[in-house]
This record gives structure tokens, C-alpha cells and sequence, in this order.
DNA sequence: CTGAAAGCGCTTACAG
DNA sequence: CTGAAAGCGCTTACAG
């Protein structure tokens, strides 16, 4: 039932438990007789042992695992990856990737003791206490805003996502800008900082308030503020992400109107089928490699007692095509 | 450093270590004094106490952790809601789920010793020495054809929804069939089998052999093979994916070519987007709700000890739009 | 160069 | 109704 441990490798070889940990672990220091060592990684071998990673853990109070948690919003390829990038370079250093879907008001706490990991990684930021009791813990947390809400907030790069659209909106002629938002509470806060940065932008360029609408992503949420937009002589639209532009893409079709001469719209994420849209759509993007990277590189530094690196200077970039 | 442990708890509430497990875990045929229980139950909430799972997995051999091993196939809006709903579904046991995405051909065994889970789900089958090695490990292990790969390909669905698409298509007149294959070789086998679903139909119809092109998702891809089809009087293309119909679709846009008059376009999926498309995507789905439930059946009846659940018999449904 | 022993935090017979 | 004690499998000072 239970496979097989040191301890049976041990009375297999002839030799003490502690003789099979150290050949096996490589132990720095300690010297074992070329034979003796043979023998045991030998018989380990034969024997197909493994050891138990719940009693290492329990042991040393560390694993090879590194927990990444989502917050509960939806999961886009763009986040999908970003998960890739980490645990690719991850894996170089012998660390396994786990992720985990917030789910609901659940305690993470459960979570993180039951897993044991080496480093929790979150995508959102956690709750103080939740880090502090990691931390006791000697579990590394690595993530936004772990340590200092308010230099997040300082360097916040959503709004300059918003602002990034509603330049390009305006660079295009557009005078009289919309904001297609979402409905979705989750990411609420999200749009709101998007929307922060077109606010601003129109008022740099003495452009009035953008006409904020929810949209839903199906086609009747989109028809009905489409309609409103026209209504109120809107000629250039920016989406939250690109799944709404879709669907303000869609409405825009519904209504017969030209895209982008009549409307024009930009999107936020670059997904895959961005460029597949009717017309192609020009969205904003952030690169997600260096943002992968980045994140890497702060558990490695964890891992390694260093401090963290310093966040990349990483600017959205736009993505130029038809729509807008 | 090492965070709160049932020693403490047992400690500040004047009872012994014993107790604490007792009322913690509503040990059964054990009773416990109300106040002793309350008493306890409240240090422990106000300790913040969460039991080391490490020294409860070593102690039992078993943990509330259930890891997912996806693929490394793209995961698509589709399989992340099935992992939420599974994830809903079994959090009423208390199971928490982890997902793992394979990556490259790092062997799976370090990652479950690593995870000590009570249950390995798998939406791919897995190597038989890995299953293997589980059960003999005390690990469950749930998942498609773990047990019979002759069985699960008898009732592949995927035929099926091949079938499906090239059925629709013939229904609307259609009399030459092109297939938009993938070129991503890690779901090649999917679209294989899809394929075969398709062929099945001409054959039966009395139709040619589907003319089969593999499509990007950019939009040159895309046109060449529109161009291919055209060339060749192709009606109605069935596409691997919603994804890769989406590609087909602006292919079709590019050539000037009508959709659905000239050619008709079916998908796989029912991404959210289908409905936004231009013109909107007609596609087949599977209930994704169906398998997820299924799925956490089979782990929470593994968990019983009881036999896996049959598998609901669970047709694909045409999503009927206007692109075919 | 190698071994006996302690201890990580938990659960569970076994005594009271 | 409650507690003292053993033991899950491992690593690591500490002795030889």
C-alpha cells in the first residue's frame, strides 16, 4: 500500500537511514564511500523508492511547489499565458507549478497549509492577514501589491491602458468618445481604472465626459448602446477588453454602421481572434512574456533570499489595425 | 515561524492535543463536552489555526487536495468552465482543486508525490505505469479511458460531433465539404477523430471525400485555404474549432465570398464570442455542466469507495446560427 | 566514514 | 469524557 521507504532501502543495503539520505540527497559535505553509495542509489533504484513528499515537507517545511492563486475573475488567454511563461521557467529550477480558481469567500489559509508550498503567487492582491500568516508560516508570497498597496496604486497601469485608447480614438478624429464597459462585478474595479485614464485623456484635449455604457458580450447588450451612442453623436468607442469590442463590433454591424468610419472601436488584451475580427480589430496590449518574466524572476529572488527585482518599465503598446 | 499547530490550541484552551482532534474533526462515536467543544472550536478560530496538512497526509496518507493534470493542449474558455464547475462541485466535500498543465515530458510522478493528493484527475489519459504507480501509491485516480481505452474510444464523442457538423451542413444543401483542420499538433488527435466523424458523413450522403486544409489562426492562413476551397467548388467547411472557424469566416470576408450563401462555416465549442461573430457562428457544443458533473461524480465516488458513476449518455447539440 | 536518536504536527488506539 | 503515547517517513545535528 504505502511504497517503499528509506528505510527499507536502508535495511536492503546494509546501511543506516541516514547513509541513504545523505547518498541520496546529495548531502554537501558529508563523504560517502563510492562503493557504499553505489550500493544504496542501487538499490533505491531497484526498489522504485521515492520519498514521501508529505513527510519531507513536514520535515523541512518546504516543497517544490509554487502555488499561484487566481482571483475569481474570468481566466483569459491572456492570463492562461502568462501561467505558461512562469512555469516554463519555473520548471528550469525544479519547481512545479500549481494553480489554484479562488472560489467564492473560502479561506485561502486552507488552501495554503494543505498544499505546502515553497511560494504563493497571486494575481490579485491577498488579504494582509493571509500574507502575514504565510509569511509566519515561511512560506515566500510573491505579487502584486504584497508589500506596498500604495506604489501599486502609484505605478497602477491600467489607467494608461485607457489613456493609450482614448489617444488613439481621438488621433483618428474622433471628438466625442464612448466607454463600452462590463458588467461584471469581478473585474469591475479593472474598468473603472481603464476608464480613469480615457476620463483623463478627454479632458487634455478638452473632449467632453465619455459616454459610459455596461455591455454585455451578446449581441442585444451591444445593439441597445450602440443606439445610445449614436444618439448622442458618439463616434469613437473604447472597450474594456476585446471580448466587449467584439460585441460593440457586433452592434455597430446590427446598426449598419461603418466601422470605423462611423464608429470606430479599440479593444484591450490582443486575444487570438482580435485580428480576426470584422473589421480587424486595433487593440491595446501588455506584453505578457516580460510580465511572466517578471514574476519569475521575483519567486526565483525569493528563493534565493534576494530581494526582488524592480518591476519593468513595461508600456502597453497599441495594436494597429482597422477598427480604430 | 512554523504558524499555529493543535499543540497551541490544545494548550491555550487547557485540554490536550487528543480533544482538539476530536472536536476538530467531529470525530465520530467520540463525545465531547459542549463547552470543551465550544471552547475549543473558538480558540482555534481565534488562533487562526489550519492543521498542517503535511503531517496530516503523513499520519493518514490522504489530503482534501484534488489535482487536475490538463493536457498540453490549449485550454480554451471551455475547459476552464468545466474546471470551475468541478471545482464547485467538489468544495461542497471540502476538496479543494488544483490544476497542473503538463508541461513537456517532465514525469508526472514528482508532482503527485510531491502534492500527496487524495484524487488525480485527469482530462487525458495517462501513461498506465503512472496510473499504476498511483493506485498503488493510495492515490485515486479518475479520468478518461484511465481504465479502458477500448471503451472510451467506442464511445468517443468526438465522431460524433464531426458527424454533427457535416450533418447540418449537408441539411443545408451543401454538396462539397472542406474540413478546417488545426495545425496545432497537440490537439491533432482531436481533430482527427473530429474528421472522421465528417468523412463518415459524406460517405453516407453519397458526398466526396472532405477536402481537408489545416488553418492558422491569422487571417493569411485563413485566405489560402479559402482560395484552396473555392478553387476546388467546396460549399460548406467544417472547422476544428470555433476558433479556427472564426479564421475561416474572415478568410471569407476577404475573398468577397458570402457567408452562408457561398460558403457556409460551422464551429466546435460555442466560445462566447460564436454569437458575435459576423455573421454570427452556427457551432456545435457538448454540455460542458454534463461532463464537469460527471467528472466530480467519479472523484466523489472513488472517494466513497463506490463504483464510478455510468457515464451519461450526453449528445452533442447543434447551436444553430446563421453561418451555416 | 557511518549510525542512533530526536523531532516536524498530526491522528488514533489504548488507558484511565 | 479526556489524556499520554506511539508512530507516519523523513532529515539532521550529534556521537562515535
Amino acid at each position: 500500500m504505502g511504497g517503499v521507504t528509506s528505510a527499507d532501502v536502508a535495511r536492503e543495503s546494509g546501511v543506516s537511514r541516514t547513509t541513504v539520505s545523505y547518498v541520496l540527497n546529495d548531502k554537501a559535505g558529508v563523504s560517502v564511500s563510492p562503493s557504499t553509495r553505489r550500493r544504496v542509489l542501487e538499490t533505491a533504484a531497484r526498489l522504485g523508492y521515492a520519498p514521501s513528499a508529505a513527510a519531507r515537507a513536514l520535515r523541512s517545511g518546504r516543497s517544490d511547489l509554487v502555488l499561484c492563486v487566481l482571483p475569481d475573475w474570468p481566466v483569459g488567454p491572456v492570463v492562461e499565458t502568462m501561467l505558461d511563461h512562469l512555469a516554463d521557467e519555473l520548471a528550469e529550477r525544479d519547481l512545479s507549478v500549481l494553480v489554484h480558481h479562488v472560489r467564492g469567500d473560502r479561506p485561502l489559509a486552507h488552501l495554503w497549509r494543505a498544499v505546502t508550498p515553497r511560494t504563493v503567487v497571486g494575481l490579485a492582491p491577498f488579504d494582509p492577514a493571509d500574507v502575514r500568516a504565510m509569511r509566519q508560516a515561511g512560506v515566500q508570497v510573491v505579487g502584486d501589491d504584497v508589500d506596498s498597496a500604495e506604489a501599486a496604486a502609484l505605478e497602477d497601469p491600467q489607467p494608461r491602458i485607457g489613456r493609450m485608447q482614448a489617444e488613439r480614438l481621438i488621433s483618428r478624429g474622433r471628438r466625442r468618445l464612448g466607454y463600452a464597459t462590463t458588467d461584471d462585478r469581478r473585474v469591475s474595479d479593472f474598468a473603472e481604472r481603464r476608464l480613469a485614464g480615457v476620463r483623463a485623456a478627454c479632458v487634455e484635449h478638452g473632449l467632453a465626459e465619455p459616454l459610459v455604457i455596461p455591455v454585455r458580450v451578446d449581441p442585444g447588450s451591444a445593439a441597445s448602446a450602440v443606439a445610445a451612442w449614436t444618439q448622442a453623436d458618439v463616434d469613437g468607442v473604447a472597450a474594456y477588453n476585446d471580448e466587449v469590442a467584439f460585441a460593440v463590433l457586433a452592434g455597430a454591424r446590427d446598426a449598419a454602421l461603418a466601422v470605423p468610419a462611423d464608429l470606430a472601436v479599440i479593444g484591450v488584451d490582443d486575444v487570438p481572434l482580435a485580428a480576426l475580427a470584422s473589421p480587424p480589430l486595433t487593440t491595446v496590449t501588455q506584453s505578457i512574456e516580460h510580465e511572466a518574466s517578471y514574476l519569475a524572476a521575483c519567486v526565483l529572488a525569493a528563493l534565493d533570499g534576494e530581494a526582488p527585482p524592480t518591476r519593468p518599465h513595461d508600456p502597453p503598446t497599441l495594436v494597429a489595425r482597422e477598427s480604430a
